[in-house]
Order: structure tokens, then C-alpha cells, then sequence
DNA sequence: CTCCGGGGCG
DNA sequence: CGCCCCGGAG
């Protein structure tokens, strides 16, 4: 096991992953990659890391930007308090840093939206400081060779992977080893069908040694679900304009966009959405009101299961707020809007 | 269809 | 510690 790391380090100069964001030492790039990636898959993030490089070359242009376009940018990838906590913390360092990005492990991690691994991969990435990055993909890596099984749900047992972990990671070339302990994860390592037959230290590994693979790393988590059920009203005026709102208030897809909504907490008639819809819209006639039943979707998300249901109707004047169809595509839509959006004026 | 994996915030 | 999202695997 003393030779974990030089096995580690010899695999991965052979099998290491070509990525864009390694080819480079510019901590804003570095960084931009690292929030994408937060909870997104490689294959996921990598067209997006491309929009965003080429669309904000420098924390500057990024700061500039509106937090529309930002979210606008983001539109699909998920976790939307990561766009709006990464606008934000560039606006943090060009007013208040001077456009200096922080370079040490500490002063990254008062960054909002920056955390324990993602400090630690661009202080190791960019300035080379020698603080192992502790994602997912390590936990289950030396929960699985070691044999450790504290449920890494808690705060405890992350203290313990984190200085396994320091002690394991080189002085030199720390950026290094911290790739190369996340691509063996991903790539060898994994949660569902590892490759133990092609596994370096298949022989040494606690797991597969005393066959809990499966069983490691532990991990404790009930989520309960709640069910909501969302009703969307397509509202047309006598210009085929449509009216869309800001979601604001403390809740799923803050910032987003979306047609005016109707919750309720059970599945609900026909009817009674639509008077709920003629109460918001109170001195104007819904004309033709109908259910759109072919667009009902069930969306699932962590904590919710919902429920979305769509509407249409038309009112007989001109409404201030409308924009017209074509204008949709420069709004921030949530997954399940977006695709009900592309498949109504696609076939309509 | 359901479930799982993946960091950070308030 | 509950909550935030989506795509892909099963």
C-alpha cells in the first residue's frame, strides 16, 4: 500500500483524460471549469466550459455580463445558484480584488460558491499548492482500498478522508496526483461496475479483497420527496404574444423564467385551475381555455417529484408584459419548460 | 419508469 | 442538515 500513490501517478500518465481545462494554469479557467463541474458530469460540462470560455475570455467579461445572460448560458445544466454564486464572485474580485483571482487554499475558500474541493483543486491546479481535492470520486476510491467504512454523509468522516487524503498527496506535482486520484475514480474505480480486473492495486484493495465493493463507500441519505403540482398557462394575446415571469421568490429555479403558474399541493380538475387562472387574470376574459394533455410531464428533482401540467388560452387585447415566441430563446427556461417550449412551436 | 451520482449554501 | 438539478444507467 506505501506504493499507492507511484502506482496511482504511473496509471494515470498513461490513461489520463485529455481536458481542456488541464492545458492550462489560468486559475479564472481553472475555476470556471471546477463550478461547472460541481455535480455535473464531465460529458455534461464540457460544451458548456467551451460557451463560457469563448463567450467571457476573462473574469472581466464574465463580471460584466448581466445575470440573465449568465443563467441564460447556464440554461440546462442544473443547480442554478451555481451561475448566480459565480457571476457574483467575479463581480467580488475585479470591484473588490482588483481583478486579482485569490491564490492560496484559504482565501479560495472564502469565495462564494467555492468549498472545500473546489478550493483545493485550483489552489492545487493553478498554484500548485499541495492540498488533495476531495470529491465523490476519492472518497469511494480510498473508502474502497482502505476499508473505510464511516458514512461519508457526515461531517467526521469527510475530516478523515480529507487528511487521509493530505497525507497521501506529494509535495510534488500535487495537481498531479489530485487528477489523477479523480480519473481512476471515474474511470476505473466506479460506483457501479469498476474495473477491478484491470485495477492496479486490485490485490491490495480492502474491497475487493473482502468482497464489499458494493457495499463501499457508505453512504446514509433518506430523502423524502414531496409532490407538487404545477400548472402552466400559455397565454396568448391578440398579438400571439405570450407572457412569461421572473421566478423569484426562495425556491426551485430562482431567477429563472417561466408562464404564469398555478400550484397546488393534489392533483387538481380542469376547472379549477382555470378559475384559479381567471382570479390572477381578474378583469380579463380567458378566451378558449384547454388543456394541453399531450405536454403533461412528470419532472423528477432531488427533495420533489412534479407534476407539471400546460394550458393555453388567449386574451383579446394586447398584453403590456408579452414577448413575442421567437423572443424565447433569450430567457433562462428550467429543463421541463425548455423541451415544452421546443416541442410546441416546433410542431405548431 | 425509478434511481443514482455529484459540492456547496443558508 | 435540508435543499438545490439534470442526464444517464438500470
Amino acid at each position: 500500500m506505501v506504493n499507492f500513490s507511484q502506482k496511482l501517478l504511473k496509471w494515470y500518465n498513461i490513461n489520463q483524460r485529455n481536458l481542456p481545462w488541464r492545458a492550462t494554469d489560468n486559475a479564472y479557467k481553472i475555476w470556471l471549469s471546477e463550478i461547472i463541474l460541481q455535480q455535473t458530469r464531465v460529458q455534461q460540462g464540457m460544451p458548456y466550459y467551451e460557451r463560457f470560455i469563448s463567450e467571457f475570455h476573462t473574469i472581466y467579461d464574465l463580471a460584466q455580463a448581466s445575470e440573465d445572460e449568465v443563467l441564460k448560458l447556464w440554461e440546462g445544466l442544473g443547480y442554478y445558484s451555481r451561475a448566480r454564486n459565480m457571476h457574483f464572485t467575479a463581480r467580488y474580485i475585479v470591484t473588490e480584488l482588483g481583478g486579482n483571482f485569490p491564490d492560496n487554499y484559504s482565501d479560495l475558500l472564502q469565495l462564494k460558491g467555492v468549498g472545500n474541493y473546489t478550493a483545493a483543486a485550483i489552489a492545487s491546479f493553478a498554484f500548485k499548492e499541495p492540498v488533495a481535492a476531495v470529491d465523490g470520486n476519492v472518497y469511494r476510491v480510498l473508502s474502497r482500498i482502505f476499508g473505510i467504512k464511516d458514512d461519508i454523509s457526515t461531517n467526521q468522516a469527510k475530516k478523515i478522508f480529507q487528511s487521509l487524503a493530505n497525507e497521501l498527496i506529494p509535495d510534488k506535482n500535487p495537481d498531479v496526483f489530485n487528477q489523477a486520484m479523480m480519473d481512476f475514480g471515474s474511470m476505473v474505480c466506479k460506483p457501479k461496475q469498476p474495473l477491478c480486473q484491470e485495477c492496479f492495486i486490485q490485490e491490495e484493495c480492502f474491497a475487493y479483497r473482502n468482497n464489499e465493493i458494493q457495499n463501499l463507500p457508505v453512504k446514509s441519505k433518506k430523502v423524502k420527496v414531496k409532490k407538487r403540482f404545477f400548472h402552466f398557462l400559455l397565454l396568448e394575446d391578440v398579438k400571439k404574444n405570450i407572457i412569461i415571469e421572473q421566478r423569484s421568490s426562495d425556491d426551485i429555479w430562482k431567477n429563472l423564467y417561466q408562464f404564469p403558474i398555478i400550484e397546488t399541493d393534489n392533483e387538481a380538475m380542469e376547472t379549477t385551475i382555470q378559475s384559479q387562472f381567471e382570479e390572477i387574470f381578474y378583469n380579463q376574459k380567458l378566451i378558449d381555455f384547454q388543456e394541453l394533455t399531450d405536454y403533461s410531464i412528470k419532472h423528477q428533482l432531488t427533495h420533489q417529484q412534479l407534476h407539471i401540467r400546460f394550458f393555453k388560452s388567449q386574451i383579446n387585447h394586447r398584453a403590456a408584459n408579452a414577448i413575442v415566441p421567437e423572443d424565447v430563446q433569450k430567457y433562462a427556461f428550467p429543463v421541463p419548460l425548455k423541451k415544452f417550449l421546443e416541442k410546441y412551436y416546433h410542431q405548431s
